[in-house]
DNA sequence: GCAAACTCGGACTAATTGAGTCCTATATCC
DNA sequence: GGATATAGGACTCAATTAGTCCGAGTTTGC
């Protein structure tokens, strides 16, 4: 569960350094790959997806490369991350597509779908010129207060917590 | 990125399962996954895994069987998942265990970090017994208004949307 | 004590997904 | 026309997930 792919995180990379670039300039592939470090061929790959997703635009020849087509506060993080993201659903069932043969009774589909769309939401309110930003620029944790009814308190969960950060 | 892995899925249905039983009741992992239709030996296997996160009680023997640990409203929607989530984290560079070789002077480890950290935040005061509840009930969608400044009109992404209900 | 019903837990295999490479075609500028 | 770009599909290899199998340990009832 939401691990992004490397490719998600190249993306992101690659959005942000286009975003610190003056109206008129932009990158070839090559150099965003080898300033950040990333597979060229790769970073070349994810580039036609950005542009396929309308995140950057592109212009061939010798003195071609990417550009964002939007500022960065106008382009989603849920946008970027998008394109990579093969089950962007929390679930198969949430598709509706009749995929899931249990569907019918299923008490799982709609507390699922109900979650999946308020985590959707949030990342596409999200813009990648907040979420680059550093310190308290997020605002997430300022914007949305704790909810109060019902919850557990943190405290009691006391388990293993390897990778939550 | 967030898929639920199928485990978690079974995870979420035995685990709410469990929870309609009356507090001396137990059932075999049998009578879980043949109600559920799910493979027997995997949800034996995800029951153990419940049981060594602290979710679920066991007994063996001839009546054994299991039984919730504590009543479905103080177990987090976050606990329930985290034993079949491999990677929990938004990305590997967020452990900080030296893992990434770019991690100096990387601009993503920051921002990464603070939404992994809200997300997890989020599922982790979330309880079963609020997720599974039918309607309203999950309360998310209520207690956290759509924040205002600086996000991205929602009509201006109109890309794929096929997965992201 | 013994058999039946059940959990425990590791080892194993198969299937799916992800990451990354390679190669060819096409466009642009000089 | 040659150098430098993007476009995009096909392909391979690695990692993860899903699921199965099997032997061992436990409790209950007879
Ligand atoms: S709809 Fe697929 S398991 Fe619920
Ligand atoms: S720390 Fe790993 S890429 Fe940023």
């Amino acid at each position: 569960m939401w691990k992004l792919s490397r490719k998600s995180e190249y993306a992101l990379m690659v959005v942000q350094r286009l975003g610190a670039l003056g109206p008129s300039e932009q990158l070839p592939a090559s150099v965003l790959a080898d300033d950040g470090d990333l597979p060229r061929d790769l970073t070349a790959k994810i580039l036609q997806e950005l542009r396929q997703a309308g995140i950057v635009q592109s212009s061939r020849g010798v003195a071609g490369g990417y550009r964002l087509v939007r500022p960065l506060d106008s382009v989603a993080f849920l946008d970027v991350v998008r394109p990579f993201e093969e089950h962007l659903g929390l679930a198969d069932c949430v598709d509706g597509d009749g995929g899931c043969k249990r569907a019918e009774g299923c008490t799982l589909q709609g507390p699922v779908a109900r979650l999946n769309h308020w985590l959707m939401g949030h990342l596409r309110g999200l813009s990648m010129a907040e979420f680059v930003g550093p310190g308290r620029g997020l605002g997430l944790t300022v914007d949305m207060p704790q909810p109060s009814t019902g919850r557990v308190s943190s405290d009691r969960l006391g388990s293993v917590r390897r990778n939550a950060l």
